[in-house]
DNA sequence: AGCACGCCGACT
DNA sequence: GTCGGCGTGCTC
């Protein structure tokens, strides 16, 4: 007998789970993973439908009560079938569950309360309303759910169905009961709500200059001939990247078609959203981290219904069902917060472009800093390539020096602060305008140890050192762990307790002490942990409230301030010394971004790189902005290396809250592993980057290979592998294809 | 979510 | 005993 497990079609946490079902003789050949079934459900086995998630010869659940499936839905709809498709393919390629990829994909699993608005409306008039009462008392029955349900609606004629349910206390059964009898009728609404508030506005239509004309027509001319592909839009800074994706989807929208545009969360700011409302008007709608799910959830509905054709939120909004998907735009593609950290790992570039293929639609991926893995398919044909080389304004690039840390500390100069970015400093403050300064790292100091054992404050949980902030105290960052900061070592006792690794906070007060007539702000993790914590601080800093704003990456990632003239790198090669094959690119990317952030306006700007390794190719590349140049060294690098996108890596993280465990299961990965790919690349085991973190240890093994397929197969024989293995209990194990990062 | 089971009080 | 009503808990 066959199995299949089905995860049933009905928005209740309860029922967030698989149910096993019997597979009839006539379905046995016909019947596969992602398919939907009608299945018997619940006592009075009411039909429903569900989704097959996975298929097995034996049976997890009592086989004397297992049900069996009713038959295929096969009128289900093109888009439903398409998103499930997208999740098995998910499932094959990242390492997931059929689960775990379908709730990524379908998010018909959560709550929708507020999607329906139901609400209880009375029927009677008063005077029958008192009649059925009194009816009610006269009969003298035990009546109590009915009589608090009577007397509500004797004070109120509409009462909404949580209240009735929640607060009144009275079960369904009842209030079915009333509406049996006419004494109430449910009201049902879809109350969608808008996100975007303000309507006004439309945008005057600008006229694309020569350079984005021509990509715009490339587009359009192969998408009118049904020729659908992926696109690489590799524009400078300031090219008009967002003009041409404008102008692509107006095209698609024109043969019907619909779009999904997305951007980096941080990114997602009124000013971005406004450029596509006032292009297009209320066909388009948003998506953020800030909305409720069932917030999401109506604008995946309204999507569905064709109330919009545009949709513009982060990596989540690429499963938004349009059921006539034209075209996907991911915006700066090589962002990292495009790649999941949830199980599936799954990258929205990679992903899109497998929607695209199955909806039959295009992708265009845009970056001033493409990544490496993008630009190598550009250049092999694979992407196709539109380049924007020049600024689309007359504002110039900022001109970018490079200051050697070294010389500062042989000159006596111990500051955070380079002598030549002083001078810049102050000259700007003079004529009134702005400078940023750029530190990726957050806090007092990175970390406190003792001048005389050596002895690092470290994270008992975390096998990383705590950081001290303004509020006096220790934080891992990893944990959250707290402590108040010690005035003598623990293990010494020595009071030369001193710093290293100074964070934001720190550079914060020091450059108040420094430039006593300047207003700083600074915004980082820390800063910005409420609701709208990111466009507070930045309308201040537009608005010219403050001189001088010091942050973390968050501060260079595409916001423009027109009277920023000076941007200055504290530590360009903090970003550069994380043990991380991409971290090369990172840096790169992060100080191109950040030169890229002066001058964009009329004034002409200036950009300090400060670093301990001034001849990088990394750090020299981004001086000159020069993309070709940086690509050409690290694709060596890479190709030299088997990293990514010279070959494919499978990450395998084990963790564990006993050690012994993770060493032992890591062990015997990599024998099993060995066993059965004699070629494999295989790294490890080893402790990871961070070797704990809240208590649980973390192994690693990385595999290379060229061939994709080959990792899939691995991952496949660990699954198999843990499947009938309980030697480790407590020990789990991640699988990560082509990681973002190595930690 | 929706349905039935079983408890409880009221009535014959 | 029996009947109607309500709350609880399960659904392969």
């Amino acid at each position: 007998m066959k199995y299949c497990d089905v995860v049933v079609d009905i928005s209740h946490e309860k029922l967030d789970k698989s149910f096993q079902y019997k597979i009839p003789e006539e379905l046995s050949d016909v019947l596969i993973e992602g398919m939907q079934v009608v299945i018997p459900f619940g006592r009075g086995s009411r039909e429903i439908t569900g989704f097959v998630v996975g298929l097995s010869d034996k049976p997890k659940f009592d086989p004397s009560k297992t049900k069996e499936v009713i038959g295929i839905v096969n009128n289900s709809t093109s888009i439903d079938s398409e998103l499930i498709k997208l999740a098995g393919w998910m499932k094959r390629n990242y390492g997931s569950t059929m689960n775990q990829a379908l709730k990524t994909v379908i998010p018909i699993k959560e709550k929708s309360k507020a999607v329906v608005k139901k609400t209880v409306v009375l029927n009677l008039s008063e005077d029958e309303l008192n009649a059925e009462y009194t009816s009610l008392m006269a009969r003298n029955r035990h009546s109590v759910s009915k009589e608090r349900l009577f007397l509500a609606l004797m004070e109120n004629d509409e009462i909404p169905w949580e209240v009735v349910t929640k607060k009144l206390n009275v079960g369904s059964s009842v209030i079915r009961d009333f509406e049996k009898n006419g004494f109430v009728t449910i009201r049902h609404e879809n109350t969608y709500r808008n996100p975007i508030n303000h309507l006004q506005g439309k945008e005057k239509k600008l006229t694309l200059n020569h350079e984005q004309e021509a990509i715009c027509n490339k587009f359009c001319k192969d998408y009118s001939a049904g020729d659908f592909g992926t696109y690489l839009v590799y524009g400078v800074t300031g090219s008009g990247k967002t003009l041409c994706y404008l102008e692509m989807i107006e095209h698609v929208l024109s043969k019907g078609k619909s779009a999904i545009v997305l951007i980096p969360e941080i990114a997602l700011t009124y000013q971005t959203v406004m450029r596509f409302y006032k292009r297009f008007g209320d066909k388009v709608s948003i998506l953020n981290s800030r909305m409720s799910k069932a917030e999401r959830f109506d604008q995946f509905e309204r999507a569905r219904n064709g109330d919009i054709k545009i949709i513009v939120g982060p990596r989540s909004a690429l499963f938004t069902p349009f059921p006539d998907l034209g075209l996907i735009v991911i915006d700066e593609e090589h962002e990292s917060s495009y790649k999941s950290d949830n199980v599936p790992k799954y990258h929205a570039v990679n992903t899109a472009i497998e929607r695209a293929n199955i909806a039959g639609a295009s992708v265009i991926l845009g970056s001033a800093t493409p990544s490496v893995d993008s630009y190598m398919k550009a250049l092999s044909g694979e992407y196709r390539l539109l380049r924007l080389p020049n600024r689309a304004s007359t504002d110039s690039m900022a001109s970018c020096e490079i200051v050697d840390m070294r010389n500062e500390l042989r000159s006596g100069n111990t500051k955070i602060i380079s002598r030549r970015l002083h001078e810049l400093i102050e000259d700007r403050i003079n004529r009134h305008e702005q400078v940023m300064l750029f530190l990726n790292r957050r806090g007092m100091l990175g970390c406190l140890s003792c001048r005389e054992c050596g002895t690092t404050l470290k994270c008992p949980h975390c096998d990383v050192s705590l950081s001290l902030h303004r509020d006096g105290k220790m934080h891992c960052h990893y944990c959250g762990y707290t402590i108040v900061k010690p005035k003598v070592c623990g293990k010494c006792g020595s009071k030369a307790m001193g710093g290293f690794n100074i964070g934001t906070e720190k550079v914060e007060e020091l450059v108040a002490e420094e430039f006593p007539g300047a207003k700083v702000l600074r915004m980082d993790m820390d800063t910005t942990k409420g609701k709208s914590g990111h466009e507070e601080i930045l309308e201040k800093f537009a608005n010219r409230e403050a001189d001088i704003l010091v942050g973390t990456q968050m501060i260079v990632k595409g916001h423009d301030f027109s009277n920023v003239t000076l941007v200055g790198a504290l530590a360009a090669d903090m970003s550069l010394n994380i043990p991380d094959y991409r971290s090369g690119e990172r840096t790169f990317q992060l100080l191109t971004q950040a030169v890229g952030r002066a001058g964009r306006g009329h004034l002409q700007g200036n950009a300090i790189i400060q670093t301990y390794e001034p001849e990088n190719y990394s750090i020299v590349a981004s001086k000159e902005q020069d993309y070709e140049s940086f690509y050409n060294q690290e694709i060596v690098y890479r190709k030299l290396m088997n990293y990514p996108p010279a070959a494919h890596m499978l990450l395998l993280s084990i963790q564990s809250e006993v050690e012994e465990q993770a060493d032992g299961m890591a062990k015997e990965l990599a024998d099993l592993i060995n066993a059965h790919f004699e070629k494999a690349r295989i790294l490890g085991p080893q402790d990871a980057a961070i070797a704990k973190i809240n208590d649980v240890y973390r192994k690693t093994i990385y595999i290379k290979d060229k061939d994709y397929d080959l990792l899939v197969s691995i991952k496949d024989i660990i699954d198999e592998f843990l499947l009938d293995n309980n030697k480790y209990p407590k020990s789990y194990v991640y699988f990560d294809f082509d990681p973002i990062s190595m930690v």
